[in-house]
DNA sequence: TATGAATGAGAATTCATTCAT
DNA sequence: GATGAATGAATTCTCATTCAT
């Protein structure tokens, strides 16, 4: 059972994964991406959903998103402004990564809790994270709607991965969505929390 | 092949998938739900993914609908923004024919053709719409920018829906994200405009 | 049980033969190609081996072969070469007739005893009026060998259309055959005959 | 996937044809008659027709076989006529093969692709094969005709092997197509090729 | 540890035929 | 005569898992 092997085996799923989507994920193709038989994934793991859940979560203890880097440095609000840009237009550009993490969620929405429930935890930290970035970057005191704000410009980002992996964005789209987005946190989301206090 | 039997499907498929998920709706149950033989299913949708996609396609198309009647205009300006934001909210609530779209969004991505297109058709449809909308709303131009406005207006709704999805978000968060919607038609996107222009 | 609509039906039966194969010829298919319901044609025959039946039969009463009307002129040796020569070209460029010659007996091979039955008589006639005329040709009593190489004769012909239908011979090529086939006729097939004799 | 188990498969499979044609063969008969479950057979072969495609070409193949033996110069000119006539009256009596070549020919000719490349693939061989037996029997040089020769040849046998199928020609009437194939290989071929020359 | 053949339940789909309207 | 919705058995194929070697 050495972690080795293991390694080696979600590394193979993963690349099924990747090219099959997790519901075209079978032991055979696995064992056959690993170079091993069927049989051999059951000494290292007592079943497929075992192999599937631990792709997932070595999968999700590595994704990154906005804000979790930023957050500790001690950037101007330029600057900030400037690298949370730089980060979503590279997160639209990570393909392989967009696609892993769409299936996850995919496969918690199909009914996988446990997946749901990592994802979840996630998320929240994600949104967390934004939310204190937005306090900082407009000076605000924790508001209302500051989670919902957070909440959207998280989700804006999902939706248009997944625009782009069905083909409805392309590249010259993504180059407008991002300074659109970009321009939303330098003038609309100020106008909006402006908005509030009158 | 009567539209009324085609309704019965499609309300006996929602039960199935409410209560099975979607990787638990199999033909056999949609039939069993809807009292026919798995026959009789093929003699009015010719395979399980037209079933599911018209299931989808049902609901989600009041989203459409309502675009489409705010361009005819019958609307004014708060009234279109009102419309729009109870739509979103309604999309919110809509569990069973969100998980089917991204259902059928995995499907696409992972290569059918035949969802691919039509999925691609919609999206352009809901951003075309979006996009002409915010030329009524803000009596602009056709700005380079406003399709890309419409993409992430679009993909900010699919991103919640998503959370909605994995539980992230609950009711009261909801609200609060359906109100700074509909507080970003209002007051952000005008001052997004406003910022190009000057 | 007018006679049109039964000319009507078979007429669609042909085309739907024609495209997709006797096995892939449905009662709904061959419905949708003559404009009617499936339960109406169950008003003109009793079951689909009927109307199968009946399309074949009519089929098998229109082909023509080499020999059956060349038998009764009176022509010179060379020009009934001639004749026979034009015919096995005329009867590679027939696809369509062809192709249905060769579903028949694909049927009959397939263990239908009736077809099989009228393609034996249809046979047995072709290869005896080829006897016949290999006899006019060569001025040869009829010999224990004739009927054995007329056999050969017409079965070169049928091997030749199943190797363009499958595409294995092209067009330039059939050209070739047919030469060589003329060649047979008047070279090769006299000093078959006066081997024998030896 | 040994070769063994293949072959057992196979041999269930002619069984099966045998007593039951080819449309009545189905996985679930091949299985009980192997006395195996269906997705034994599935681990063997990946689906039905490639199943048919081994059992036809096990047993067809032995005529490229002679006809690699007899390229390779082991034997005489009287020896290989001698040889290949024997393989051509062989080939008739393999009823069960020939019924399985002419289904997968229909297939082919239908749109199968697979079966059709395979097919093509086996033709090109054998009339291959065939063109340089010629040019070592008779000592020519390529002649323009030899493929066409080649072809015809082929295909008297397809076509001869047809009407042994339809019960056209019976076993007596067999054995004089062979003598007079036997006889055209030895005196009809070498006048036709000198017939040229002149 | 490792193999890979075998299992067996279950999936989607097809289709000739029937029958109430 | 005509319709077309419905039947239900049969078909091919998939796949996680087991187990003798």
């Amino acid at each position: 059972m050495s972690e080795d092997k293991k390694l080696h085996i979600i590394e193979a799923t993963n690349r099924v994964i990747y090219r099959m989507g997790i519901a075209g994920t079978t032991m055979r193709r696995i064992a056959d991406e690993a170079g091993l038989s069927t049989g051999a994934l059951y000494h290292h793991y007592k079943s497929k959903e075992e192999i599937l859940y631990d792709a997932m979560d070595r999968s999700l203890s590595v994704s990154t998103r906005i804000a979790e880097e930023v957050q500790q440095g001690k950037y101007s609000r330029g600057e900030v402004i400037k690298r949370i840009s730089e980060n979503v237009k590279d997160r639209f550009n990570k393909i392989d990564d967009n696609r892993m993490q769409f299936y996850l969620a995919q496969e918690a929405i199909l009914g996988n809790e446990e997946i749901s429930n990592q994802l979840k935890v996630k998320y929240k930290k994600w949104i967390g994270h934004t939310e204190e970035l937005l306090q900082r970057l407009y000076e605000k005191q924790p508001g209302k709607y500051n989670k919902a704000i957070a909440s959207l410009l998280i989700g804006a980002i999902d939706g248009i991965v997944m625009q782009t992996l069905l083909g409805v964005a392309n590249t010259d789209e993504i180059e407008d969505i991002c300074e659109v987005y970009h321009k939303l946190l330098v003038e609309g989301i100020p106008k909006l929390l402006e908005a509030w206090d009158e």
